[in-house]
DNA sequence: TCAATCTGCTCCGGAGATGC
DNA sequence: GCATCTCCGGAGCAGATTGA
């Protein structure tokens, strides 16, 4: 571990600069988050994430589960197939298709038939249903309470409680969501080594509690 | 032309090892 | 003794490629 000496938010952001051709080439890439066709800056982004419908995000979910592990691209091309299939992800109407249903529509071609992922959809939608049910509010609002500073509790809680939420499945579906949250891709994985952040297993708590406060600080910097 | 095989990608769970 | 970590094989399907 290099705890004592990571880097800099100040000397990581002139070295991306670099990377990027200019300091204003990189600002237009942070400065703002895209949920869907709008460009949002972080106050709206939260906003975006708070008023979200339960239902989106169960779609959110879903289409990430499938892509795990799977060409992006023929889920996407699939997509308005799967919101006709699950009723466009309606919580209720979900809880209530009966085993059957869900199994003869993972048989569908039009779909990807992964009746293992199928599955997820009726599950997660009930994780949903009783954190709504639990504490009285949408589970929208639930992720965005969630304080960005413990990012790895809530994938955590996503990957306890949910079905196919772990690995990186959970933090992408929250990001494409708008919620603030980093990704451990191969790159950052990389780079944390390299900056001795991290040396044993990428999702073990150590690292994973070594590479969140290693985040902080650089939001702290920024 | 058709069938078989390969590729892409990552979660999950079991087993054994290690640490406290 | 329990919790956590690490490693590895299995599972899943569409599209591309290869061979008969």
């Amino acid at each position: 571990m290099n705890l004592n000496n990571p880097e800099t938010f100040k000397a990581l952001f002139k070295r991306a600069a670099e990377r990027k051709g200019s300091v204003r080439a990189l600002e237009v890439l942070l400065g703002k988050k895209i949920l869907g066709k709008k460009l949002l800056d972080d106050t709206a982004a939260q906003q975006y994430v708070a008023e979200l419908s339960d239902d989106r995000i169960l779609a959110a979910f879903t289409k990430q589960i499938f892509k795990s592990g799977f060409v992006w691209r023929v889920v996407e091309n699939k997509w308005p197939d799967f919101e006709e299939h699950f009723f466009n992800f309606n919580i209720e109407k979900m809880l209530m298709m009966p085993e059957e249903m869900l199994e003869r529509k993972a048989a569908d071609p039009k779909i990807i038939r992964n009746y293992n992922k199928v599955k997820t959809i009726k599950a997660n939608a009930q994780m949903m249903f009783d954190i709504t049910m639990d504490k009285n509010i949408s589970f929208a609002q639930f992720i965005n309470d969630w304080p960005s500073e413990d990012i790895i509790g809530l994938w955590a809680y996503l990957k306890k409680h949910g079905q196919r939420l772990g690995g990186n499945t959970g933090p992408y579906a929250l990001r494409l969501l708008g919620k603030d949250t980093f990704i451990l891709s191969s790159d950052v994985e990389a780079y944390l080594r390299a900056q001795q952040i991290i040396d044993g297993g990428l999702q073990s708590k150590k690292s994973l509690t070594a590479i969140q406060a290693h985040f902080n600080k650089l939001k702290t910097e920024s």
